[in-house]
DNA sequence: TTATCTGCAAAAGGTTTGCAACTGA
DNA sequence: TCAGTTGCAAACCTTTTGCAGATAA
């Protein structure tokens, strides 16, 4: 997996203003659940999050990591999905794209080229879509029948 | 809404014949429920779908109607949808289709017209997708702002 | 300085499980 | 007949809320 990637720091510096244009703060504990939320790409219940956060020694509180989906969910910065019946979020940038989503370890990949090109006839409106592409990634093809390649996503 | 459809018999007769092949059957609070469920035709939360049944007099209790969206699940005969963030359950035929998903008032339309032709290229393997549309049924269209014109799907 | 955020504990909700009685094939 | 199903109550797990103290801007 990832460590810090080089423009981590702008990234987070990028968040931090779209939340300060919300009257929000980006806190020491938000950071930092945020850098280990970026490093991961993937699908992640709100108890994984938190267990990952701990295991790396950041103390924080459940009840915060929620918040902290929430404030993102509202500025199209996470996205909630239902995986292994179960709810999800992905951090994700703000513009239109598309999803793969590994079954096996949940990593997710963007796809900013729309292939929806037909929109549905007839009268309902629509107003926006999500599609999503369900399979394994690479590292998860080699390992095939392995549980869990890269952590804990899968139950 | 509409009430009991003229093909619904023979609806419930398809749907207990798939439930035997599973060693499941078509008992009498299952079909009551089925048949509140398949008129609906709108995403409703189990707790939905349980008041929903008592409303018309179905005595049933909240865990069969669990258990019931678990085995349509397992049959491919029901589908779990996160809306207003949280689970909703429609049911659906097995082919592959999409829906068209009302925001206002949850009224689900299948289109089994498939406009995904380009997929996904790179090492990510993809084995199925999902996309659904989501939007305004006409009737919502019309009532725009009212809150809740058929039922209460919406919060 | 002060509005926002934090972690904790408790409350509230949602979902699953255990079980004895019941029922469809 | 009897495997599968039922409703209820209890257990369990997830998510939200209240609050006093901490903190970013």
């Amino acid at each position: 997996m990832d460590t810090t990637t080089p423009n981590m720091a702008e990234h987070l510096e990028a968040i931090g203003r779209r939340l300060r244009q919300k009257n929000m703060r980006l806190t020491q504990p938000r950071q930092q659940v945020l850098e280990a939320f970026l490093n991961s790409r993937r699908l992640q219940t709100p108890q994984e999050i938190f267990n990952n956060a701990r295991e790396q020694g950041i103390n924080i509180g459940l009840t915060t990591v929620y918040r902290m989906l929430e404030s993102l969910s509202e500025l199209n910065l996470a996205k909630a999905l239902l995986l292994h019946g179960e709810i999800r979020y992905i951090f994700c940038p703000p513009e239109h794209h598309h999803h793969l989503i590994c079954n096996n370890c949940g990593l997710v990949e963007e796809v900013f080229n729309c292939p929806v090109v037909q929109m549905p006839t007839g009268s309902f409106k629509s107003q926006s879509h999500q599609l999503d592409f369900y399979g394994l990634c690479s590292r998860c093809q080699v390992k095939d029948t392995a549980l869990n390649p890269s952590g804990e996503a899968s139950k």
